[in-house]
DNA sequence: ATTACTGTACTAATCGCTTAGTACAATAAT
DNA sequence: ATTATTGTACTAAGCGATTAGTACAGTAAT
């Protein structure tokens, strides 16, 4: 199934989004190899020049890296991967509550909120 | 204050948002005559034509209407205005539960992480 | 009447993202 | 040895968003 980017920012950032989500939900584990550039980018259904971008960028963060020609593959740090998680937790959170508060919700009235619709 | 626009969508979809935001909260009331365009523009700090095409776009959801030469108004009709509201909530709700579904977390693991964020 | 302000319309130029296409060197598989 | 696959690099083109600049007609204020 072709990834689902159409979410307003650019394609490149939507597919480091989901990558970092398959790294940290355990889609690929520490010392994983990638599938090729072509294949990913076949599989998410955009030009290998975009996925190339992704995946450079997803490199200068440490979370893969590339073995000249044999291939990609995720960092074995576990640490850097539980901090990811983490810190992607996080962001989503904080990004949560900073639009309810814009829409004039207090922190107890999200709480409630949250509660209600965590229960249907 | 220049509005807050660099997160990725195009900056006439984040003035949409904006705009819609300050009316659901209040800032702006039913009947209220908003800024001129190029005032609009000048306190986002964006084009005129930007605010333009922002604005144009949310007249056609009947948000807002503009009386040809004396200006632009927001609407009179309240129950837009509360189904707005509640549809950016739960938009905003959803959203934030995808998110973290996708990162690995049950509902109730989500509502744990709420409460603890919502207490300090 | 004159001036200032309103929304609106239009063209041109620029910038970033994306795609298309091609190519190369190094490794793996046969 | 030959072939396929790897990451990487590069140019050219197209598209949408944005900016810059200009212009016009209708209304309000003076």
């Amino acid at each position: 199934m072709p990834w689902n980017l159409n979410s307003g920012s650019p394609i490149f950032v939507q597919i480091i989004e989901h990558l970092q989500i398959d790294i940290v939900s355990g889609k690929y584990k520490p010392g994983d190899k990638l599938p090729s550039v072509r294949d990913l980018a076949g599989e998410a259904g955009v030009n290998p020049n975009t996925m190339q971008k992704a995946l450079s960028d997803l490199e200068s963060t440490g979370l893969v890296h590339s073995e000249r020609t044999s291939g990609r593959f995720i960092t074995e740090d576990d640490n850097m991967i539980k901090n990811l998680r983490k810190s992607l937790v996080d962001v989503q959170i904080e990004k949560f509550f900073k639009s309810m508060e814009k829409l004039g919700f207090t922190g107890e009235e999200i709480l409630e909120l949250v509660k209600e619709y965590s229960q249907k």
